[in-house]
RNA sequence: GGUCUCUUGGCCGAGUGGCUAGGCACCGGUCUGCAAAACCGUCUACUCCGGUUCGAAUCCGGAAGAGACCUCCA
């Protein structure tokens, strides 16, 4: 299993065989959130693709650095490097300090991911943290002649770069073509050229999140952090970098620059994108004001919402859609996985349940378990997998209807694998797991349906329909099957 | 304008040079006191036009439409 994985590089444009740099481990880098805003369903997209690419190495065995990092500082407002940093923006707005609104975005972060069971990085590195680092870097780059200090900022030479090394090679970029079509913009005196972007910023004196440098009182540029902190949690080449398509040109592309230089070699061996989601066919987005938070998402308190929807909902939804292709968003499809994903919890209490029959079986049912597992490996095709798992509900219903049966050692490996597939790599919560009331819960539950099946002996239909109500209301339903009643807790 | 990507049935979404993806919805049936679930079955596909091929939704070319990026965004 572990030597077929197959990952889709961007940097390459094809799926290639992953081999990690050093055996039996992987170093993973993701660019995480900039903390000036409510946590939104974009933000939950790279949170889940990276974590169930997480998830499955693990699983294949490997020991993985996942480190995803946090922007509390040196992102700017405006199209430009002369706009105000947004989180000090923001801070003035609220009357707050600046590090209280990152603190505050980032618990809200937190919460939300928490909800989704996306599974902690096992760093989380604060650009604001790192501010050292990030200055020996630049320093690096200016002794190397790649970077020059104009106006107190240290900018990076790109014409060089691309003279030198090849500028553009992730994007597709031509730094000519850039030349030519660039925006308009204000303070690009600075530079030499307009391409070169910002390693070190001169803070303006209305700025209130700023260091002291070698160049002057100021703040790190936008993409010095991840190239910084990758290089120091994950050293000077390590596996594997992911985040939003967004973050391809220019952020991605600088890292290159900046690495390159820094480092003296290409850090990344493997870059990994996730697609966005679309809304009504538009990029869900900050700028474009047309994103749902993920809280609105759980209380459903957003007008373009229908109803509420469960974080596994969520989850259950974005997995539903491979991470590279555009994902819309809509209530139908929301709905709809709502359904589908309700399904397969109750396949997995029927086959808690399932009758074993030792009579040997015609033929093993578990085709489906080798099928998930191509699929994963063809870079992580949960689609795939949530079909085959379909799949495997559509024998365990066959199987309680009578109509196939397992013998005890398949009922075992049916059950591992659904678990393992579902709970496990998937990433879907768990309910009840590790409730120490489930037995007693049980009893009592077949007291009431025993109850119940009087009643209906009785024809007392009032009451059988009263128990079924009320089981019903506290978020249990109960199901008339020919062998009797089965019951089984709503999800949500 | 430049670069790139996408276009699958009512909706969401996989995929492969020839074999039903799957889910949701709909319709019919089995079951049923009713309900729900489950099961069985039916029904809607591969944007258009060329080319390659015994055979293309799948490869190539062109057109149309949509989207992303072009120094804010996940």
């Amino acid at each position: 299993m572990k030597n077929k994985l197959v990952v889709h590089n961007t940097l390459t444009k094809k799926k290639e065989l992953f081999t990690p740099i050093h055996k039996d481990y992987v170093g993973l880098y993701v660019c995480g959130p900039t903390v000036y805003g409510e946590p939104h369903l974009g933000h939950a997209r790279p949170a889940v693709t990276f974590d169930l690419i997480f998830r499955y190495l693990q699983h294949l065995g490997y020991k993985v650095r996942y480190v995803r990092n946090i922007t509390d500082v040196g992102h700017l407002e405006n199209d430009a490097d002369e706009g105000e940093d947004k989180i000090a923006k923001k801070a003035r707005l609220e009357q707050l300090e600046p590090m209280e609104v990152a603190q505050f975005y980032i618990d809200s972060y937190h919460i939300a991911m928490d909800m989704l069971n996306v599974k902690r990085p096992s760093i989380e590195p604060r650009a604001s943290g790192h501010i050292i680092e990030q200055i020996e870097m630049i320093q690096k780059i200016l002794d190397k002649g790649y970077a020059y200090v104009s106006e107190g900022s240290v900018y990076f030479d790109v014409e060089k770069f691309d003279k030198n090394y090849g500028y553009g090679k992730l994007s597709g970029r031509v730094l000519e073509e850039l030349f030519s079509n660039t925006r308009t913009l204000d303070g690009q005196d600075e530079k030499r050229n307009p391409a070169d972007f910002a390693l070190w910023k001169k803070a303006t004196p209305e700025h209130i999140m700023k260091w002291s440098s070698p160049w002057s009182v100021g703040f790190p540029g936008w993409h010095i952090e991840c190239t910084a902190m990758s290089t120091k949690y994950l050293g000077e080449h390590f596996d594997i970098h992911g985040g939003g398509m967004d973050l391809l040109f220019p952020h991605h592309e600088s890292e290159i620059c900046q690495s390159t230089i820094a480092n003296g070699v290409e850090s990344v061996k493997y870059w990994l994108h996730n697609n966005m989601i679309t809304i009504n066919g538009q990029k869900m987005g900050k700028s474009l004001g047309n994103f749902i938070t993920l809280n609105e998402f759980f209380t459903g308190n957003h007008a373009l919402l229908e109803k509420k929807y469960s974080p596994m909902t969520i989850r259950f939804f974005l997995l539903q859609a491979h991470y590279r292709g555009t994902l819309d968003f809509s209530n139908e499809a929301l709905i709809a996985a709502e359904k589908g994903m309700n399904k397969l919890y109750a396949a997995f209490e029927t086959l808690s349940r399932l009758k074993i029959n030792d009579t040997p079986t015609e033929k093993a049912h578990l085709d489906w378990v080798e099928r998930c597992y191509e699929a994963m490996n063809d870079d992580f095709n949960s689609p795939k997998v949530i079909a085959e798992l379909f799949e495997a509900t559509r024998l365990i219903n066959l199987a309680q209807q009578g109509a196939i049966h397992f013998n005890h050692e398949e009922i075992t490996e049916f059950k591992r694998n659904f678990e393992l597939f579902f709970f496990d790599i998937l990433g879907m919560k768990r309910e009840n797991a590790e409730n120490n009331n489930q037995d007693l819960v049980e009893q009592l539950m077949q007291l009431i349906l025993q109850i119940r099946q009087q009643a209906k002996t009785d024809k007392n239909w009032e009451i059988a329909d009263a128990i079924r109500q009320q089981l019903n209301t506290i978020g249990i339903t109960v199901k008339d099957t020919k062998e009797g009643a089965t019951w089984e807790k709503d999800v949500n």
